[in-house]
DNA sequence: CAAAAACCGTACCTCGGGTACAGCGTTTCG
DNA sequence: CGAAACGCTGTACCCGAGGTACGGTTTTTG
């Protein structure tokens, strides 16, 4: 790597988490640079505006993102055959990562560029929209995938069951930074995987007392 | 309601519309004020500061919020004895409001402060973090009831259920917003109904024999 | 009618984003 | 080896937005 691209990746580094914590508006390019140890024309050498730093830095957020859901559920799909056992192994594990994290989930820059603390132009907002896009057709690939070999009890829509997953993280995150409790951000997932268990598995489910009448 | 009051409640309507269209950041005094048709002098009589508005922001949000629940739940409540319809119908009626708003949901100012824009004292976030609260006590209640005459089908957390509500409504209004797809929120709220419905519902729920068509 | 409430006007300060350049050391490449 | 390109530093300056200070004015209301 050479230097510039050094620098530029510590200044992101530095952004992402000031950003996380503190809000894209409260993050002040003063005080990243003076973390970054360069001056305000270094870093407006590396990018023109605050709106270019938001845009590199959304990108690397997405491609981290990614990486963490290639994992798990690559590994799920390693440890079963069964599509829908799969996926339901790779939200265990995403759910692990999620408890893991020291100090909770960092946050999401896509809802924070949603609730946009200053005006993003269009491309940020696409780059924003894109992603989450592709993540809903990753899931909505795999939920086919299930809903071949296990018929859906509940005629639900398998993109809005797709949607839900990111709807699900997103909600979980604000609610564990809300409340001050990490864990709310791994159950929600559980509870995400309770769904799908439900919604595709065997109608034989155990039910522990008699079945009710509506 | 006193002149004061009036002018009052007028600043705090047209800088929600301001903040949920474009976040709290972006939205400045001076063009609040230019639409209230008053002075700087006189916005700063009404709040000390801009943290000042957005408590009074946050209490009229979770009000009104307070009473959307109140009527769909209510409604629900008179349309069936039983807690579980009661509930599924205060659901169905959700998404029906969420769907019938113009221009989608405007936003959620608890996920606003969440994502904070600028840096909000203490007292702003712990509003918003009781208010959450308040609505997952709420929830809870009613999933105690229901599960009291129908027992769960899985072993799920109700606290995390009730969690579940909010994250979803959350998730959802960042979806329709990026996607700039209002239906998507009404669709997660039917999608979470969903949830409930298998959770608690019979048994004997109809199992479709195809797959959901896209 | 008088006091309190609800403002207006002006002037001024600070901070953060952003622009404009001029220059300087290091790397790279013909 | 030399020139160009890269990766910065330093200074100076502009603007908009939050915010303060304070005196004056109108409007409401008891």
């Amino acid at each position: 790597m050479g230097k510039g691209l050094e620098t530029r990746e510590r200044i992101l580094a530095i952004a992402e988490m000031s950003v996380l914590a503190k809000g894209f508006g409260a993050t002040s390019i003063d005080e990243v640079i003076a973390e970054a140890g360069l001056t305000k024309s270094g870093f407006f050498y590396h990018f023109k505006d605050k709106n270019e730093l938001a845009r590199a830095m959304l990108l690397r957020y997405v491609a981290a993102n990614d990486r963490v859901f290639d994992d798990v559920f690559g590994r799920g799909r390693q440890l079963s055959d069964d599509p829908l056992q799969a996926f339901l192994i790779g939200l265990k594990l995403l759910a692990e990562v999620m408890a893991d994290l020291p100090n909770g989930h960092p946050g999401c820059l896509i809802a924070s560029v949603c609730y946009q603390e200053r005006m993003f132009d269009r491309e940020v907002r696409a780059i924003a929209a894109s992603s989450v896009q592709g993540w809903n057709a990753r899931f909505r690939a795999t939920l086919d995938e299930i809903a071949r070999l296990h018929p859906p009890r509940e005629a639900v829509d398998l993109d809005t069951v797709a949607d839900m997953m990111s709807c699900i993280v997103d909600g979980g995150i604000i609610m564990s930074k809300l409340m001050a409790d990490p864990r709310r951000l791994e159950h929600q997932v559980l509870a995400f995987r309770s769904f799908v268990k439900m919604l595709f598995g065997p109608a034989a489910a155990v039910r522990p007392v008699q079945p009710a009448t509506a």
